[in-house]
DNA sequence: CTATTATCTACCGACAATATCATTAAATAGCGG
DNA sequence: CCGCTATTTAATGATATAAGTAATAGATAATAT
């Protein structure tokens, strides 16, 4: 009963180390925070804009928090944005159960709290049976033309094997499905340092990493545990200390919403591994790469002919599109969807 | 110290490697039994022992050929016996104390000397003089050393002229002062060899104090026969320094002996008429094909009325051109076979009369001689003959024969207009080969003048360093070769390493660079063969002569020491490849059609027939090699191609005898006794064995496999043909599916999962698409070979793995292979069945119908009980419904039934002559190992060791407990149980049962029950209840073979501590990383099979290696980096090696004593093949094999050779905390921290332990003294043997210390009761 | 020391990731004596 | 010509690549705090 009016209830802060007992044993592949005062530093510091993102929190807006491990941040970003609903979604057996235990404890106070659901995120079906079947979230559906004021997706990414849901999340950004049907619905990741590296874009030394992140989203870098070069992007971060955190890894705290695009996102995909895979190399040894007659093709479209002698990496994002338009008109071009190879073949 | 060439431009510089300090360290193993060192990763050879390698070749060498002259059936008797001992009687091992750095050695030296070799022939002598001081600086054994001045002194002396004679002079007298070696036989022979040539004298050559004639005729090679009978003109009397097998050979050149020597009678009348008949090869206007380039030769069709509907395959065209249309150097040699024919044509003796222009099956001529003994024998040994030249047409010629065969469809098709030329492949093959030629050529030329430049001033730039890497390689090889060979190997690695329409770079560059090496050794194989025999035979033809003039070539073949050892570097042979595949890749264009994605009109255009691309899979980057969809169309339509490597298909005469680890197999290309993975450590053993003389009996084996003739089962053939030209499925032959169809693409707003899915299911469609047209292809190869050797008379080559197991040489088509293989291969030797093969060939079809778990009795009658339908099948074969497709083996039970239903036509079925091989297969031959090694009772029964009324059927046995099991669970109420109680079939079971022995896990046991499942249950289901089954077929079969699993986990016990355990006499360096301080268990499992071949496991982490190639990059796995074993692999594999490494054995012994008894023998492993009416003369050998393989503890035995092999060594191991070991090694620690301040660490125990022993085996009596004070923890708890010995548990428990202890290996578990004897009267035992 | 994560996954025949950048080691060049 | 240092070049090592782990899930080794 109580948790269906969170928003009614007291909304006195969750603070884990109010509960010694419970023994979170640092020890995961997950890089979490471990002091929730520099958390709260970080929130009030860099990420007041989300209050007012949001309007009407306690009402209306809904958080999703994976892999929160230790629930510091968790703690500390649902004192800050005091939401209707927040669901930490895990794998994480016994964080989770620990959790529990604050959520039963906080409920039995009558007061607001976040809750546990646990699943896999890696897993598609994860979020089918959130938002369908057991209905612990009900997301609004808005309009692509701003920034989905009612829902937040948060995680933490810091665990090698679960990286690529980085990417994952934000190909269906750009792809408009997944919770991200729901709208232009703003994510907020922990990611290890090296991760953010590639993503960010490097003038110059571009890879397709990065283009993928300066195609498709707006990406902001909240917070970093070390220093990084990119374009604009470190006018403006918190400065993390490794010592706050479960392991000595540089990590970093991004943002990203959506950025909309008109062209065909599957060549897109393709053709940018292929023109980056020696991007030292010239854009035209490159093309070479794509099918044959590639070169020739692009040197016949005066658009394209007068950037084919410089080395990939430079290439820019609106030079990328220019190549991907050709490639979608190109009467020999090949079959993307054949990009791929057969694993050990062989058994009788 | 020595000066070396760097590798990258040919300068000389100055590391020091090679160093000589660490070699001879005495081994610690102090048992009374002979211990052989392994020096560094070469056996030290020195040039006596060499010699006596050669003469003992020599003599075996006589000695066969005596039996094949004469006395047939008595071959060797002495083989040394391996069998009745406990003890192994010569423990290799390796003692280097710096394997690393001796293997970076071999690297350099194996570079060196391959680079030395390559300058010599390109007769570049100022950059191989070079080379050859700075080896002198090397540590080279004087042996190899004198080996590479010879060769330059060999190649260098053919460049001088009659006046330049006091070089030469002045070159063997410096010898000494240059090469710190003195010249040995061979360097006379060289100097012989020019002093005739230029008509100069040699007496002073002969009268040599220490070099004497002998050892000058040794090498007599080098000299070469013409002039050896100079010399032997003047000097009669060194007739006797002659190697036996020329001396017959001169002496009739000499002499002109050919009245004196009986010629053979039959042979003098078919010598007579050879005069008579026309060479009936001229007739057929072929003769010159290989030189006449723009006629090509009719083809013969060789009766099978139906060609295979795709034609053309790449190179198969060639390779039948080659076997039917062959020059001949000798014309006499072929017009012996065609006289011999027309003879018989004319004294009517064959049934009908041959039509010699048209009809070449060679069996079916032999066939009709079966009644004239006299006769077939001689038109086999005419056969033989006119083969040998074919044989060498085949192997040496092929290449050139690709090219003509592209070339005149080309010109043929030009004449028919433009249309055909672009859809005939061959005519598109010749123009890439054309347009890429130039580019080559332009390639060689640019490397030449590389070189050239290299002479006068250093290299610079990186281009032509990277150039000057494989300059000198290039230029070996024909530019023209080297664009065929590059365009064949392209073809034939299509859609191979997973890659839909193209291949790995990596594969496709070093796999041309390896064709092109193969290819030059051919090349120079058979010019050292052509100089060596030049001017011989030409005039002489008597039959006689003409045969001792083939076994001499055979012999020189066997020992030739001109041969080439060295091997080209990856780096080099990738460089090669990545030169052509550039030059193909940028001329090679394909019409295309597209579709215009806007207007929707069809565009034509022409475009690059393959391009270079990379892929990605799992975040890693592999560069590929892809064709265009448009191509792969195009031999789609024309059917699926593979080249043909024509250098290993079946011989047409019997393989060279394996005399030596690295000489046998085919004529003219080098093949190893062993199929290493490019393991050196495997090889150095092997070599130490056989220059041991231990690999006798294993070469007896192997040369027994290899004489077994086999020819082509036409009538199969026939309606394979038949079936397979139909395009539909047909038996395991897979329907030919026109295009891959995927499931419509899903919209991508939709849920990533159904993305996800769809990808799915059409990387399944894809794969399915892919395999089901290699299947396809892989038929095709198989019938396109079957079909050239229709009605011939062929070989396979064998060589063995690194187990011992046999394998043919010759891939794709052989008895190893599926039915259909097996089904279109007969015994070219034809027996009468009598009463006993005819039962055993009425046995075998029942066998081959799976009815295989009943009595013998019992088989004959299901056979019997089936005449009807086996005449049926026999006469209409293709009947939709026809009784003989189903069998288990449809293919090999139709050939038995063309056999059966022909031996009962006639009136007496028992005087039938058979071909058919019929197998008696060991049932479970894993298990019955395990069993005779532990004497386990109930096991042996099991895999029916001892005899029973009925044989015992291991699988059925099984699936009964596994019942028993399930139905147990079923009462209590077991879900799944009740859902599988009524599905567990024998079938379902076999394999997980069969593959237990080799330790498959319990995934691989659920996904194999699954498969069978699936048909019944669905994928789903059946997965889930095959990881339900899964649990109780292996607690079925550990409960059933307890003995064998005993052994099985005493096996890996060993393996497991052998794997992780260290050698302290190593470089400090080499036993703990310095970096993480762990130990690195450089150790493999090597043991001695009871044939004496050494088997080192060669299991490590791989050291990646990186060449950078004008492609790109590609990564190989370097050969010659030695890093820490796999310890997982290591035990894991260990048990089944072992036992493998005991049938291989077994195999081989039956073998031997079959050829002994003059059975046709052949082996698929664990299946015995031979005659119906030899099975029960060979029963007997397999029996008797058995038993004396197994009369010693192989178990105790082992471990034997393990412990004076392993004796020293250090394992970690988890003990117990309050322990007497650990205790002890405590209070050591604690005593030491108190003593030194400082704590002592793993390294410091190793480091006193090492001391100790240092000092104990030292010579000063006080040293020893010391030594024997001297405590360290090792010796604390040395004699704790319990403690030690106990197996190792695992290390996360608590209460546990790791300590260093003296490898110990657990006890051998207790033999059971079976008396192996039994198996004498198994019936059952093989069946 | 122990919880979490990574790495396997049946033997043999059989055959392999690559580009780029940073760092280190070695070779060469230059210079002075 | 030698020997030293500075500069260049070669060799080695580390890291990124892609982004549903291809199926499949349970034991075991490795790792990190």
């Amino acid at each position: 009963m109580s948790l269906l009016k969170t928003g009614l209830a007291a909304f006195k802060p969750i603070r884990v180390d109010a509960y010694p007992s419970l023994k979170w044993k640092n020890i995961s592949g997950f890089n979490c925070a471990k002091d929730q005062s520099v958390i709260d530093d970080l929130l009030q510091e860099k990420l007041s804009f989300l209050k007012d993102s949001y309007p009407n929190r306690p009402e209306r807006m809904s958080v999703l928090d994976m892999y929160s491990g230790c629930p510091i941040y968790s703690s500390a970003l649902f004192n800050f944005l005091t939401p209707q609903k927040y669901v930490i979604m895990s794998t994480q057996k016994n964080i989770l159960k620990n959790i529990d235990k604050i959520a039963l404890d906080r409920r039995s106070q009558g007061l607001a709290t976040y809750e546990t659901y646990s699943a896999d995120p890696y897993s598609w079906a994860s979020f089918i049976a959130l938002t369908n079947l057991d209905k612990a979230l009900t997301i609004e559906k808005q309009d692509y033309s701003k920034v989905h004021d009612s829902f937040l997706i948060t995680g933490n990414l810091t665990l090698k094997t679960i990286e690529a849901l980085l990417f994952q999340w934000a190909f269906c950004m750009a792809n408009k499905n997944w919770l991200q049907r729901y709208g232009d619905v703003r994510m907020m990741f922990w990611i290890p340092f090296k991760l953010l590296n590639k993503v960010i874009p490097k003038p110059g030394n571009l890879r397709r990493m990065s283009m993928i992140f300066e195609t498709f989203t707006n990406l902001k870098v909240i917070a970093s545990s070390t220093k990084f070069d990119g374009e604009d992007l470190d006018a403006d971060y918190y400065q993390l200390d490794l010592k706050d955190f479960t392991r000595d890894e540089d990590i970093a705290l991004i943002e990203i919403t959506r950025k909309d695009f008109d062209f065909d996102i599957e060549i897109w995909e393709f053709l940018t591994k292929k023109i980056f895979s020696t991007p030292s190399a010239t854009v035209r040894t490159n093309a070479g790469f794509i099918y044959p007659g590639a070169i020739e093709w692009f040197e016949s479209k005066d658009d394209i002919k007068g950037f084919l002698n410089k080395p990939s990496k430079e290439l820019t994002k609106d030079e990328i599109v220019k190549l991907v338009n050709a490639v979608s008109v190109w009467p020999f071009k090949p079959d993307i969807y054949m990009d791929f190879h057969h694993e050990s073949a062989d058994n009788n | 110290m020595l000066r070396i060439i760097r590798s990258s431009n040919l300068k000389p510089t100055n590391p020091s490697f090679l160093s000589s300090t660490s070699r001879l360290y005495p081994s610690f193993n102090t048992t009374n039994n002979v211990v052989r060192n392994l020096v560094g990763f070469s056996f030290e050879k020195t040039p006596e022992v060499k010699n006596e390698i050669k003469k003992s070749i020599e003599d075996k060498f006589l000695k066969d050929v005596n039996v094949d002259f004469k006395n047939p059936g008595s071959t060797t008797d002495t083989q040394k016996n391996y069998l009745d001992d406990n003890q192994v009687p010569n423990v290799l091992n390796i003692t280097s104390q710096n394997l690393k750095e001796h293997l970076k050695d071999e690297k350099i030296l194996s570079r060196t000397l391959s680079l030395l070799e390559v300058c010599l022939i390109t007769k570049d002598f100022t950059r191989s003089y070079q080379i050859l001081k700075s080896l002198c600086d090397a540590d080279l054994s004087p042996y190899q050393l004198i080996n590479c001045v010879n060769n330059y002194f060999d190649t260098w002396i053919n460049s001088l002229h009659k006046e330049n004679l006091n070089e030469a002079t002045e070159f063997i007298e410096s010898f000494f002062d240059n090469f710190k070696v003195n010249p040995n036989g061979k360097t006379y022979a060289i100097m012989l060899r020019y002093c005739v040539d230029h008509e100069l004298p040699f007496d002073n050559y002969l009268k040599h104090p220490i070099i004497t004639p002998r050892s000058i005729f040794g090498n007599i090679d080098s000299i070469g026969l013409d002039n050896t009978k100079i010399i032997l003109k003047q000097h009669p009397e060194l007739l006797g320094s002659i190697p036996k097998i020329y001396k017959e050979l001169l002496k009739n050149e000499l002499q002109d002996l050919n009245d004196q020597i009986e010629p053979i009678t039959n042979e003098q009348k078919i010598d007579q008429q050879l005069n008579k008949t026309k060479e009936y090869y001229d007739s057929l206007g072929q003769s010159d094909y290989f030189k006449k380039n723009d006629i090509l030769p009719p083809t013969i069709e060789k009766g099978v009325q139906k060609e295979l509907n795709p034609v053309d395959t790449f190179g198969m065209k060639s390779i039948r051109h080659a076997l039917l249309a062959l020059t001949s150097q000798n014309p006499q040699l072929e017009s012996k076979l065609s006289s011999l024919l027309q003879n018989l044509n004319e004294r009517n003796i064959l049934m009908d009369r041959l039509d010699i222009n048209k009809d070449l099956n060679f069996f079916s001529i032999y066939q009709r001689l079966a009644d004239h003994p006299k006769e077939q024998a001689l038109f086999e040994e005419a056969l033989e003959v006119y083969n040998e030249e074919r044989q060498k047409q085949l192997e040496a010629r092929s290449i050139e024969a690709s090219i003509e065969s592209w070339k005149n469809d080309h010109a043929n098709l030009q004449k028919l207009g433009i249309t055909p030329i672009r859809k005939s492949l061959n005519a598109r093959l010749w123009k890439w080969y054309n347009d890429a030629l130039p580019l080559v050529e332009k390639e060689v030329e640019e490397c030449k003048k590389v070189l050239k430049e290299a002479e006068t001033t250093p290299p610079r730039t990186a281009s032509v360093l990277n150039r000057l890497k494989y300059a000198p390689y290039i230029l070996l090889i024909d530019a023209k070769k080297l664009l065929v060979i590059a365009i064949l190997e392209l073809i034939k690695l299509n859609s191979s390493g997973g890659i839909q329409d193209g291949m790995r770079i990596a594969r496709a560059v070093i796999s041309i660079g390896r064709a092109i090496e193969s290819e030059f050794q051919s090349e120079q194989l058979l010019k050292s063969e052509n100089n060596f025999f030049k001017n011989v035979a030409k005039s002489k033809s008597s039959e006689r002569f003409q045969k001792i003039v083939r076994y001499s070539k055979k012999y020189f073949r066997s020992t030739s020491e001109t041969t080439s050892f060295t091997e080209w570097s990856y780096d080099v042979k990738a460089k090669i490849g990545s030169i052509l595949v550039t030059a193909l890749m940028s001329v090679a264009t394909i019409e295309v059609e597209g579709k215009d994605p806007i207007s929707g009109k069809v565009v034509h255009g022409e475009s690059p027939a393959m391009f270079h691309t990379f892929i990605f899979s799992g975040g890693n980057k592999i560069g590929v090699l892809k064709f265009h969809r448009s191509f792969i169309e195009k031999i789609s339509d024309e059917g699926f191609n593979k080249a043909v490597n024509p250098q290993s298909l079946p011989m047409l005469i019997k393989p060279i005898k394996w005399y030596d680890w690295k000489t046998g197999g085919y004529n003219y290309s080098k093949n190893y006794l062993i199929r290493s993975k490019d393991c050196p450590e495997q090889l150095a053993y092997v070599e130490a064995a056989s220059e041991n003389g231990d690999l006798e009996g294993v070469y007896d084996g192997l040369n027994v496999l290899g004489v077994t003739a086999w020819t082509i089962n036409k009538k199969i053939l026939d309606l394979v043909t038949e079936a397979w030209n139909s395009g539909e499925e047909f038996l395991d032959i897979p329907k030919h599916e026109k295009e891959l169809i995927l499931p419509p693409k899903p919209d991508r707003g939709e849920d990533p999962s159904v993305k996800t899915e769809w990808q799915t299911i059409s990387k399944q469609k894809s794969y399915e698409y892919y395999a089901n047209r290699s299947q396809r292809c892989d038929t095709n190869y198989k019938l396109e070979i079957a079909r050239a050797f229709v009605g011939e008379k062929f070989y396979f080559p064998h060589n063995l793995d690194f187990r011992g197991r046999a394998y043919p040489i010759s891939p794709n088509f052989n008895h190893l292979g599926n039915d259909l293989s097996r089904g279109l291969l007969l015994f070219w030797k034809g027996k009468k069945l009598g009463e006993s093969g005819f039962r055993w060939l009425k046995i075998h079809l029942s066998n081959l119908f799976g009815h295989d778990k009943v009595s013998l009795e019992d088989r004959v009658k299901f056979t019997e009980n089936n005449y009807e339908n086996i005449h049926k099948s026999a006469e209409n074969p293709q009947a939709a419904d026809a009784w003989w497709k189903k069998a288990d083996k449809p293919w090999q039970a139709l050939a038995t039934i063309f056999e059966l239903s022909q031996a009962l036509k006639l009136k007496d079925p028992t005087e039938f002559i058979s071909h058919q091989p019929v197998h008696q297969d060991g049932t479970c031959n894993g298990l019955q190992h395990y069993a005779a090694l532990g004497g386990d009772l109930e096991g042996a029964r099991q895999v029916n060791l001892s005899p029973s009324v009925k044989p015992m059927d291991v699988y059925s046995y099984v699936a009964g407990l596994v019942q028993a099991r399930v139905d147990e669970d079923v009462k209590n109420g077991k879900s799944q149980a009740a859902l599988v109680q009524h599905s567990i079939k024998r079938k379902v079971i076999k394999q997980t049962v069969m593959t237990n022995v080799y330790g498959v896990t319990y995934l691989g046991a659920t996904q194999q029950i699954a498969k069978q499942l699936t048909d019944e249950f669905g994928k789903d289901t059946a997965y889930f209840l095959s990881k339900y089954l899964a649990v109780h077929v292996f607690a079925s079969v550990r409960e059933l073979f307890q003995g064998a699993h005993l052994i099985q986990d005493w096996l890996g016990e060993c393996a497991k501590r052998i794997g992780s355990s260290v050698r302290i006499d190593l470089k400090e360096t080499e036993i703990v990383d310095p970096k993480t301080l762990k130990l690195l268990c450089m150790t493999s499992v090597i043991w001695t099979s009871p044939l004496g071949l050494p088997i080192v496991q060669p299991y490590r982490e791989d050291g990646k290696a990186v060449i950078k190639t004008n492609l790109q990059s590609i990564s190989i796995t370097d050969p010659f980096e030695l890093n820490v074993v796999n310890a997982r692999k290591q035990y894991t594999a260990f048990p089944p090696n072992f036992i493998h490494s005991l049938d291989a054995s077994h195999m081989l012994l039956s073998a031997v004593e079959c050829g002994r008894k003059e059975l046709t023998f052949a082996a698929v492993h664990d299946s015995y093949w031979t005659h119906a009416g030899d099975v029960d003369r060979m029963n007997e050998i397999i029996r008797d094999k058995f038993i004396g393989l197994h009369q010693v503890d192989l178990v105790q035995r082992l471990k034997n050779e393990f412990e004076k092999r392993y004796q020293g060594y250090l394992l970690q191991v988890s003990i117990c905390d309050d322990s007497e070991a650990a205790i002890l090694v405590k209070e050591f620690k604690k005593e030491y921290l108190a003593k030194h301040g400082e704590r002592l660490s793993m390294i410091d125990e190793i480091r006193l332990e090492k001391r100790r022993r240092a000092l104990l085996n030292s010579r000063d009596i006080n040293e020893v003294n010391e030594g024997l004070k001297m405590e360290t923890t090792i010796k604390k708890v040395q004699n704790l043997e319990e403690e030690i010995s106990k197996p190792s548990e695992a290390s996360n428990n608590k209460g546990m210390m790791k300590i260093l202890v003296p490898l110990r290996l657990p006890d051998v578990p207790p033999k059971g009761e079976f008396d192996v004897r039994e198996v004498k009267d198994s019936l059952y035992f093989f069946s």
